[in-house]
DNA sequence: ATTCTTATTGAAAATGGTTTTCATTATCAA
DNA sequence: TTGATAATGAAAACCATTTTCAATAAGAAT
């Protein structure tokens, strides 16, 4: 049972260590930006030019629903993602989103007030309205200083 | 410059009042759903069957960029929008999503508190970051009471 | 009330991200 | 090494949203 933590991810839930899923990873490993789909497929196949686009979102789907990648819509019209546990990233974080732009940055300011904040209403809510609770996500939407230059 | 605030709205930005743009705002105004443009769609052509699919997908956008509606993304593959002052609806609220059955839930537990920390994030985010900030969302992801059953 | 400018509309076609299909290939337990 | 079957890649399908364009209607000016 050596080896990362993906990878045991994998195997609890029954699923194969294969190629396409570890260049993927590797690809996510090493980046700290937001990669959608098709960014990450125009990297993988530096690595290998057969992975088709298909598997990548298969992949990345896959990886989704065991809490390996968590997966955004910023409200672009696409995905993006981000490894779970990623060297590169601050670990828990929320994101500042320019509507004008879309870039996005990882901010961690108060974002322990805001953890114990959520813990508490996640708490009340999940009596409350009988939900199991799996994550948050907390976004703010604005214009950032290039573009509001720009205007 | 009598009439409701959204008409003023149109009047300030130089928009015509059209009679698609008065039927989709009295469909948002009578739920306290979330609407996408198609269910909306299917509910104005009740009161004109003349009105096109893409009219109603033309009047969110503008109503989203001038404020009169706020346009969601659960994560479902299609847009959610909600009336920005609907009589039906708690004002300032944040959601709780069901994944399996994206139903959609306004809650306003804590809400207050929740604020306060986000108005001083905000500030201090904007000031770092040289963000202009328009407006957040807070969603909580997770599974709702009948969807955990069925499994 | 009538005219005129042009914002708005509806239908059809195009777009583009994502999913499905299906035959082939690769993983891994036996 | 072999067999069962999970995973893959290419092409086609899907489907929410956008674009195009000719016809219509809002509302300012007359
Ligand atoms: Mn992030
Ligand atoms: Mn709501
Ligand atoms: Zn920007
Ligand atoms: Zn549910």
């Amino acid at each position: 049972m050596r080896g990362p933590w993906w990878q045991k991810r994998l195997y609890d839930f029954g699923y194969r260590l294969t190629s396409p899923r570890q260049i993927i990873i590797n690809i996510l490993r090493n980046t700290d930006k937001h990669l959608s789909a098709e960014d990450i497929y125009i990297d993988a196949i530096k690595t290998n030019p057969s992975i088709g686009l298909t598997t990548v979102y298969r992949t990345l789907d896959l990886f989704s629903q065991i809490g390996v990648v968590q997966k955004f819509d910023f409200g672009e019209g696409r995905a993006r993602y981000e490894l779970t546990n990623n060297p590169l990233k601050k670990d828990h974080h929320h994101h500042l989103v320019c509507v004008n732009c879309k870039s996005i940055i990882d901010y961690t300011d108060f974002v322990n007030e805001e953890l114990e904040l959520m813990n508490k209403t996640e708490k009340a809510l999940s009596e409350k309205y009988q939900f199991n609770i799996f994550h948050h996500t907390i976004n703010f939407y604005g214009m950032c200083s290039k573009c509001r230059i720009k205007e």
